[in-house]
Formats: C-alpha cells, sequence, structure tokens
DNA sequence: GCTTGAGTTTACGTTAACGTAATAGTAAGT
DNA sequence: ACTTACTATTACGTTAACGTAAACTCAAGC
C-alpha cells in the first residue's frame, strides 16, 4: 500500500553530510546493499535507516568491520531465531564496552567542569570581582 | 621535600598495557618530555598523569593531535592566567561535542536493551516458557 | 548537437597511529 | 668475558577509511 520512496545517492549524502565516495565505499565494503535501476543506485528507507546506524556507530568510535557486524546481528534477530544465545553474549560485551565508554566521557566532562570553574574564578579576580579581600 | 619517584619506560608500558613504541611514538609526537639519563628515559608522576589523559582522550575517540591540543590548555591554564576566555570556548566546544557522544551511546545502549529483550523472548518461547498459550 | 549535471567505475594517493625489524649501546649477574 | 635484560635510534611496513583524479555513460535542456 506504501509506494516506498527512493533516494538517490546525492540525496543521502546531503541529507547526512558525507560525500558520494563514502556512501560507494560503504557499499563496497558490504554495510549497504542498494537496488540498481541500470547503474545507478536506488536508497530505500531501509537502506537510509542502516546509513544512519552507520554513522552513529562511527561517532562513538567503532570501526567499520564492528559496524558490519552489528548490523549482520540485526538481520539475523530479524530472520533466524536461534543464534540468540550467542546475539545475547555479543549484545552485552559490547555493551560493557559502551558503558566504559560513558564512563570515560562522564570523567572527561567532570574534569572540564573543573577547568572551567577554575578559569572563571581566574578571569573574576582579574576583572576585580574578588570575594576574598 | 619528596623524593620524586621516577618511572621507567617499560614501568608504564606495563601499568597501561600499552608498548614501548607507543610511548616513544607519543614523545616524538610532542604528548610527553620525560627527563633523559644519558639516553634513557626518565618519566615523573606528572609524565605519567599526561600519559593517562592522552589514553583517556583515545578511548573516547578523540585524535593525538587534539589530545595535544587539550594538554597545552592544561598547560596554559596553569600558566598564564589569561586566554582563559578563549580556553573556556574551546572546553565548552568540546564538552557539546562529548554529550552529543554520549546521546549516541545511550541510543546504542537502549538499542541493544530492546535488542536483548526481544533476543529473550524469543528463546523464552522456543524453550517452552510461554505465556499467552 | 552540444553542454551541463547527475551518476558510474577504476585505481592510485593519503593520513594517523602505531608495528616491526635491524642494529647497537649499557648495566647487571655469573 | 659472556650472556641476558633493558634500553635506544633509524627506518620501512601496515591498516582503515576514505580523497582524488581520470575517463565514461546517460538523460535533460537549450
Amino acid at each position: 500500500m506504501s509506494e516506498e520512496r527512493l533516494f538517490t545517492i546525492s540525496d543521502l549524502a546531503r541529507d547526512f553530510d558525507i560525500t558520494l565516495r563514502t556512501i560507494r565505499f560503504y557499499e563496497e565494503q558490504g554495510l549497504i546493499e542498494p537496488q540498481r535501476e541500470g547503474r545507478q543506485r536506488l536508497f530505500t528507507h531501509r537502506d537510509r535507516a542502516r546509513l544512519k546506524l552507520i554513522l552513529r556507530g562511527k561517532r562513538i568510535g567503532l570501526a567499520l568491520s564492528e559496524i558490519r557486524e552489528i548490523l549482520d546481528l540485526y538481520e539475523l534477530a530479524r530472520d533466524e531465531a536461534s543464534q540468540s544465545l550467542k546475539l545475547l553474549q555479543l549484545l552485552s560485551d559490547r555493551k560493557k564496552q559502551l558503558e566504559e565508554q560513558r564512563q570515560d566521557i562522564d570523567a572527561v566532562l567532570a574534569e572540564i567542569d573543573t577547568l572551567e570553574s577554575h578559569c572563571r574564578q581566574v578571569i573574576d579576580t582579574m576583572t576585580g570581582k574578588e570575594t576574598t579581600a
């Protein structure tokens, strides 16, 4: 019932602010598999969603190979319901890793806060807004 | 008054589980500047602390060039108290970026949770622990 | 019919962050 | 004196993730 709207490569490049080369590279690496109309690539919403996941993965520091693993697992979870135990193991591994990353980020954010207030204090002192004397 | 205990390159390599090459590379890139006794490198607690910061930076996906920037800013904040305004700007930029990364991680964690419970459901169903029928 | 603007493939180039020899100095133990 | 352990420098190699250039196709507009 829903006329699947299709996207061109430039559509996605513009939407996600990446180059055409990047998208072609991701296909070359088997991360997405757009349809073809002649030679031209055509992307579905599903391709778009995968691309979004890929970029999010990149932002949190995952390698493309790891991202592909995860994407495959998504498919696996859709299709076969077995292997779920193995999948669960992989998921919890990844989860642990991400939680560590989060802690790192929190630690850095805390340090930044400290530095910030330190700076503010210095500036206040230099601009005359003294409290002590 | 405090006899600064010094570390050898292997000390730090062992402590942080990195290679000697990595440490030498960081020096080559100007991220740390250990003293020399003859040719041999000797690291202070300050060097050690910097190394810790470097590795934490790496874990949250910063490039060495960015880490160097930040380390420099730490020095700057120690020495000159001016430029603090510029520093504040840089800090808030970095903060914003880190918060985005955190959100990404949270999003991924949430998706993992979903996938996990999905898996558990599937497994329960397959092993007979049905609820509905 | 020609140009423009999308898209395509092929293939070599590039950067970061080390790995990996090869070679050599130096201090300690036997 | 010889080996072992730790250190050093020099320098070429490697992997990931694209960049970039060259050369081509194909439909649209004038």
